[in-house]
DNA sequence: CCGTATCCGTCCGGATACTG
DNA sequence: CAGTATCCGGACGGATACGG
């Protein structure tokens, strides 16, 4: 009743373009080996590469610069995330033959051209984080505390649905 | 030299924006309870999270649905998955008390609000996913493999860099 | 300085069987 | 139908020590 018409309509518009894209994978047969979400976006997903890609985003930098920039981040965790990302082709490695030997880690071409789409991710996860928190603090505590708080809105089962047809 | 002016300028927004976030996170004390980037982005990333909100965005699913739809994922993850988005506020769950009971996963406002930068992101994946596997055919055989086809590509070290000035 | 090797605990994630 | 419980192998990920 209430609703934004334009967000509708924008909404409806990325789950036509996802529908169609997930219904040309299934029809690929959707092996997991041709899947770009599951071959590209868990690499991007997993725990260290967002925050690696960031970091070089601003500039380039070397082992140990970004070992104390990602605080939690372990010498061993830095290089694997180092080399999946340089394996994707996303980030390339410079040894310079210095003594001792200093080795500089920069964003490659597709490195950078990534960072449009993380940065609205990016910005979708900051402007919704407040959000997040809240929900899951209800979720968390909600089954034991408050259940007046949030009556209207919890949907209720009306119309039973046939199962199966 | 031959390089693109118009795209590095918009890389060039994107560093510093992602730069500007990365240096607020770094001065809020870079807690990983506190940065977006670990706290929402790391569940997204999740082996089959986006796989199913993209599932849900077509339309409402009910439990065996999405256990058929998304291949290979067990009753497990399908359950525990749903679960994190559901306690994320991104997925809706809905229970009728028809006999056997039915329950019905939908998307919640807020997760579709996401299916734009995920869309987008998907998108880059799709677009680069060609650029990605040869990358990492290069990287995996290009060790024992031929040197010869990349050779002006390869970055020389030439300025050696001062060992932290 | 830039990693690799090793050890070791934790959690991810699949298979199966069972419940309401 | 929609889960939960249990088991179990393997991958993830930290700490430390060592090599180039």
């Amino acid at each position: 009743m209430t609703r934004l018409p334009a967000q509708n309509l924008a909404t409806a518009a990325h789950r036509a373009t996802l529908a169609d894209r997930y219904a040309a994978w299934r029809a690929l047969g959707f092996d997991a080996a041709r899947c770009p979400v599951r071959n590209v976006l868990d690499h991007l997903g997993s725990k260290w590469s967002t925050l690696l890609l960031i970091a070089l985003a601003e500039k380039p930098m070397r082992f140990n610069a970004l070992l104390r920039d990602v605080p939690d981040i372990s010498r061993r965790m830095l290089t694997q995330t180092l080399r999946d990302l340089e394996r994707d082709g996303l980030v390339s490695r410079q040894v310079f033959p210095t003594k001792p030997p200093s080795v500089e880690y920069r964003l490659s071409a597709m490195g950078e051209s990534v960072l449009g789409p993380l940065t609205a991710l990016v910005g979708w996860a900051e402007q919704h984080f407040p959000d997040i928190e809240q929900a899951r603090a209800r979720f968390d505590g909600g089954a034991a505390g408050s259940a007046a708080l949030e009556g209207p809105n919890d949907r209720v089962a009306l119309a039973p649905v046939p199962v199966r047809g």
